[in-house]
DNA sequence: ATATTAATTGAACAGTGTTAATATAATGAA
DNA sequence: TTCATTATATTAACACTGTTCAATTAATAT
């Protein structure tokens, strides 16, 4: 036997290289500038070599895909603080808007294109990197969970999540991703100019009317709009 | 001077011909698949040709688009004859809904994806199909404000919108299309099961809640949910 | 019939993701 | 040190994409 493989970690360190020319890419000029040959000239190797770390441009994708969902967890992350629950939500959700500002075209990648979905890479030797990556989008959607929980007075339990506490989560993050969408799509552009107006008062709005199922109102609720 | 320009109906219907072998594809297969080569093998001409009809893909691109508003528009005007504004606003909530499942391609296109301005097309040959696109688009956001308007009794007088119609008007528009797209983009796939349910108790608790600013409840409001 | 112009086309260009064969480089064994 | 072996990298190609332009075909007024 000659010529041993390379240790994992100088693997590692070339794949790096190759991820950190196409995050570059990625970040100044969007998905559509991220091809292989691109990547290639910056990382300084063939286009051919990217393959030797990636099975797919998907396989890529997915990791681009990861990075930002560990972007949005950092900043959701600062907001764990808020002792109260729905302060937090509200915190969560300017994180949200702001991340949709900072961060356009992970946003967009993230949250408005067609995603392959974990179950299209099962069988793939991509299949461990998509598993990863759905892991640390659903890490982002637990932290407003658990707020929510916390709000109806419930102790969060993964996996076992009160229908009405789940279709809270789901309505305001879709309503928070559907006027941040709207918007970036360009369809209202002249409808409406203040678009930050119209995202606040929309969450403060549906926060203001939230609930408690078990019993009397939440301490926090009056506090909400000052 | 020899040899005259075919006389316009013709060269409508050639370029209808090519706008119908497109739609074809895209309805088959989506976006993607609408390539000029495919245009035009199944038009029966070659790919050059294409280009005496549509200056760009772009512009096909938005003849598509235009279809797809006006397709929306017409299932929307469905629900003009329901006389209580409140439900008929429900009405286009739910053709929203359905539509985004039968015409999944045309939504994604429509709302999703990030289309091209009006404004980056003005000097453009493709300005008019850019302002005929906008137009049409537009149409179906007047129906909802028209609807809101009324709700509120206020007389609907284009162009002067009152700033909080305004906002409950796109405030609705983003919550159908956030849950429809975070459905479509596969997200939550395994969060919620029943996305239908969610979408219309989300819509139903927005509507619930509006309140005529001017006076008293609307009459439509009690009635809303049966 | 022919000159003129409209309409179509084939061939090319620069780009894309991807792969297979080839070349380079590095190391354990002789 | 040399050599065989194997890991890594590269070159060159394939089948695509949108788009353009020169050349070709087609039709008609003279």
């Amino acid at each position: 036997m000659a010529r041993p493989k390379r240790p994992a970690w100088q693997v590692e360190r070339a794949q790096k290289k190759i991820f950190h020319a196409a995050l570059e890419l990625f970040n100044r000029h969007g998905f559509d500038a991220v091809t292989i040959r691109r990547i290639a000239r910056r990382t300084g190797c063939s286009p051919a070599t990217i393959y030797n770390y990636y099975t797919d441009k998907d396989a890529l994708y997915l990791d681009i895909l990861t990075e930002g969902f560990n972007i949005l967890y950092r900043l959701l992350s600062a907001k764990l603080g808020i002792a109260d629950p729905l302060q937090r939500i509200r915190g969560y959700a300017a994180v949200f808007y702001h991340f949709s500002l900072d961060y356009p075209y992970y946003y967009d990648l993230m949250f408005s294109f067609h995603v392959p979905k974990y179950l299209d890479y099962t069988g793939t030797p991509a299949e461990a990197a998509a598993f990863a990556e759905k892991a640390v989008a659903l890490k982002n959607v637990e932290l407003l969970f658990e707020a929510f929980a916390e709000f109806y007075g419930e102790s969060p339990v993964p996996g076992e999540i009160p229908a009405d506490i789940n279709r809270k989560t789901l309505s305001l993050l879709g309503l928070c991703h559907g006027i941040i969408s709207l918007h970036r799509s360009g369809i209202w552009a002249e409808l409406d100019a203040d678009i930050e107006a119209l995202y606040f008062s929309t969450v403060d709005d549906f926060l203001q009317r939230l609930t408690p199922v078990k019993g009397e109102p939440a301490p926090g609720r009056a506090r909400l709009l000052q």
